[in-house]
DNA sequence: TCAAAAGTGTTCCCTATACACCCATGT
DNA sequence: ACATGGGTGTATAGGGAACACTTTTGA
């Protein structure tokens, strides 16, 4: 294999030149604001071309030593400060001609995109304010128009969360330790949309799985019977571990 | 934005060298032995190092103008002729120090792989031997240790097999123009291991669905009654389409 | 005492499962 | 005739959907 930085393409056994690539990460990064029963997502202004004062979403490029999932959790890091948080990987886009940046001075560079979907705590996830930049959360309902394929991508990664949450227990991860049961549908509900299910079967399904454990402790959130702080059980939950689950 | 080639690393803005990468694409391609009721996995038999002489999953790098899918299909051509098939996404690896390449003479280039996976018609799938490179079709259960991350990259393509089976109709890509209930038992049930269902209630379940045609043609294959061929019928099909449909 | 929220129970219906049984063909 | 595989029907159990009802608090 000939060296790095040869002027000449690099040749595969039968002669065909091959691509050069930047690798690039950006997120989908996803929050449930309880209070008003909202999913939103993580928006950046974009301050450099192309798209230059547009919403994107978060993302950056690898750099080298650096992981895929590194480089994820590095764009977490920069704009917001969460502890709760999921984090997977979502999709991989990479055809020619997708990022304009390859037309102008990459001399051949291709820019190949790894996406990643996040879900967060939105109360302790605070927003970095560079004062340069802008950030915010907006509501999936309303987002505008984004830079290069966001929206699609934003679309997608909406998808596979509601997929997630149906099959998996993502919603502990970003639940406080105790919870009230009316906590977690809520969650359910202004991720799946609203009538996904009675309150009450959704409740007595949970219970009888029996991974979530009353610890006795009564909240009370003004007028109404106080609520029974749960925790997720993790040992008990184990034996469902990689099994198909249904919440809903 | 430096232009290529220059010897210095290229720098983002906060002084970060950005990391340089080859994407490579390595397909899981499955078929059904109908006659034997196996589940196979194309491999190939590496001729360069690193590990040469090891089995490996087909892959390649991406050339100039190439999308990746378009490598993924040129993979599948270069090693098999088939008709039908099936190619969907499947994760992509792009940690640093994955491939051995990496540390020989790539001067800081590093590898990353996106992962596809294929069902293809084990009947029609014709292996283009050029008397090289050993290829052949192997058992899933019987594979053995493959180069690189390989087997991990195989486990997850089985997973994600069985699950699109389970949920969507990609068993109809895959199956002739016409067969019968048995034949898509048979793809079921190779697939998704013994047991998975009754027949004749996985028959009542999918003929209660609606896309299912009967076209009245009968076929004898040996001693017995003669089974109706069936026609998968898009257009009924589609109501489904997007909705979790659950076929076992 | 009444509204609001938490929590329990009941009814109905649908469907997955496990079979038993009938049908049409080759030998 | 009978073995073999295709195809139909039925009885039962469990679970989801809808909703009525009870309990415990704040105002």
């Amino acid at each position: 294999m000939p060296g790095r930085n040869s002027k000449k393409p690099v040749y595969s056994l039968n002669q065909q030149p091959l691509a050069d690539f930047k690798v690039g990460v950006d997120n989908v990064i996803f929050s449930v604001d309880t209070a008003q029963n909202r999913l939103l997502v993580l928006l950046i202004m974009r301050q450099q071309e192309p798209f230059s004062n547009t919403w994107s979403l978060p993302g950056t490029l690898v750099r080298q030593g650096e992981s895929l999932e590194d480089a994820a959790y590095r764009i977490m890091s920069e704009k917001i400060r969460v502890k709760n948080l999921y984090l997977e990987q979502l999709y991989t886009f990479g055809g020619p001609n997708r990022d304009p940046r390859e037309d102008l001075n990459s001399f051949g560079v291709r820019y190949l995109s790894v996406s990643y979907f996040a879900l967060v705590r939105f109360e302790e996830a605070e927003l970095i304010a560079d004062g340069v930049t802008g950030i915010a959360w907006y509501p999936v309902k309303q987002v505008p128009q984004l830079a290069f394929d966001h929206n699609e991508l934003l679309a997608y990664g909406h998808r596979r969360l509601q997929n997630k949450l149906e099959y998996s227990p993502v919603a502990f991860d970003v639940l406080p330790e105790m919870f009230t049961l009316n906590d977690l549908y809520q969650l359910y509900a202004t991720i799946l949309g609203d009538n996904f299910s009675d309150y009450s079967n959704f409740r007595s399904r949970l219970l009888k799985l029996g991974f979530l454990s009353d610890t006795g402790i009564k909240v009370s959130r003004g007028a109404g019977r106080p609520a029974s702080l749960y925790r997720f059980d993790a040992e008990a939950f184990a034996p469902f571990k990689n099994k198909p689950l249904v919440f809903i």
